[in-house]
DNA sequence: TGACATTATAAAATATTTTTATAGTAGCTG
DNA sequence: CAGCTACTATAAAAATATTTTATAATGTCA
């Protein structure tokens, strides 16, 4: 069977319009409709109704059922194009956050540049969402996430490698600055400088919020620690954060007594059908062995 | 591309031998040669290397991270025509191991009868192994499995729907007959009669052995429960068992006092890609009213 | 009714896959 | 070392499969 007839099939199911995923391809139409029916005929059943009265394709459930695996099988051999081109050019693609690269990366950069596996790497920035896409079609071999509790993916194999608190900062002159600890319900009435929702630090506050009871003032968000910082050192409001930041001179660290105190997790991520190559191996074990 | 070339290349990896291969499929040798050559061609990598030198066949890890895809999507497709020919002719492949079929499926068949479903099933026994695979290539739409932790597998969403704690089965005229209670530690010197290794029974009783530091003298294993039940009616042993079981005659039931006490958890388990038809939402909601 | 949008069909053209026939390479054996 | 065996590669021809072109069919809608 040629899995150029499931894409045909997986854009007819979007398109809803034989003419158009013709169009779409670059193709006549009776391709399409031919395409259709070798599927038809080789699974025996139809998949889609052409309902031409009310001018509507659906989808029978074979045609779901059908789709479902598709979308799999198209997947997977998109993985196995990037996988392998990877393999060949001898590149590992590894995806990382930014505030993860920041930290993590130079502290193994120095190890890698000396077993001569620097050159190799290829990194690729992106928020966790879009990693974790990635990751899943094979553009990248490996990626750093974080998160607040321990990744389990379906096809992903999560290899936890570090944890760090969150802490308070506030800015020097602050109210709050001579405190070595606090709890975080103290906060209550405090004015917030955050990251963009998109990071996995907003879960983690999120969860302290809600735990405590109350909305948080949000005076301003960026994805850029550095600048969290600097509004911190000028009292715009204060942060909450890990350590693994780049801490500014007028900034002052206050731990959370909570009980819950929700971590960072820091994990090497792959796919479980993933093969490492001897320099993928010796990646992670300089990771563990640097990092943990 | 042609889901048939990675047919050729994963039995080639198998067998290492493109006649072989050849044969095996019927086809002339060198459409093996070329199927082979397409698909490096088209991955733009060497996938395995012909060393007649040597007279071996060797596969490149480009070959190797190929061959998990073409598993994968080989099996898909399969799962694809299991499904869909189970859609076509409306029928429920259920998978179900003897001992829940015996104890389950009696309860919901006058149900199922009346809502017209029972035609629509089609059993098929199995032990939990072979039923997990069956219904990982299609070959089944579900299946209720025994376990003695929540199910979790990739590809399968599995819905717990009972749980039952396991008893302690002592003949009528046994020392311990008169007990209501016992601790599994007391059971040390007694001779007991079980399930085959295969059972989820045996976990359990595993476990348990395990935490309280003895081995247990099996005297026999039988995969009948009846036949066991006789067999500890004439004090040939004991047994550790469920209470979803038909309880003989001159056989005394004991709990266990026990801190850890394993539970027989059933589960109804299908693929995370498996789209549920109405007729099998049906059975589905008749499981959990009856069963739970 | 006629223009339009859509899918189906048949025949021809192309592209792909397989076969047949044969060559090449190396090991093994007497 | 010649000759046989086992294995893979290659080229040309044959067989299949896919796509295109051209056109039909069906129903909408103004």
């Amino acid at each position: 069977m040629n899995t150029k007839d499931l894409a045909y099939f997986k854009e007819l199911i979007n398109q809803k319009n034989f003419s158009k995923v013709a169009d779409f391809f670059g193709v006549s139409q009776p391709t399409i409709t031919t395409a259709i029916k070798r599927l038809e005929a080789e699974f025996g059943s139809q998949l889609v109704i052409r309902d031409r009265v009310h001018h509507e394709l659906t989808i029978t459930p074979s045609g779901q059922q059908l789709a479902e695996h598709a979308t799999s099988i198209l997947r997977e051999l998109d993985t196995a194009h990037h996988e392998i081109q990877n393999l060949v050019q001898n590149q590992i693609a590894l995806g990382l956050p930014p505030i993860i690269e920041n930290y993590y990366f130079p502290k193994i950069a120095a190890q890698l540049k000396q077993q001569r596996l620097l050159r190799h790497i290829l990194t690729v920035e992106g928020g966790s969402v879009e990693l974790r896409k990635g990751l899943l079609d094979g553009q990248m071999d490996m990626a750093l996430l974080g998160s607040i509790e321990p990744l389990s993916y379906q096809n992903l194999i999560a290899d936890e490698f570090d944890r760090h608190p969150f802490y308070i900062y506030v800015g020097k002159t602050h109210p709050l600055a001579d405190r070595k600890r606090i709890f975080f319900s103290e906060l209550r009435h405090e004015d917030f400088v955050l990251f963009e929702n998109s990071f996995v630090h907003n879960q983690a506050f999120n969860r302290l919020t809600r735990r405590n009871h109350f909305r948080p003032d949000v005076v301003f968000r960026s994805n850029d620690t550095h600048m969290i910082m600097k509004l911190v050192a000028q009292n715009v409001g204060i942060t909450y954060l890990t350590d693994i930041v780049d801490q500014q001179a007028d900034v002052v660290r206050l731990e959370l007594m909570d009980e819950e105190r929700p971590e960072f997790i820091t994990s090497i991520v792959y796919r479980t059908t993933h093969i490492l190559t001897p320099a993928q191996q010796q990646l992670l074990a300089i990771m563990h062995r640097i990092l943990a």
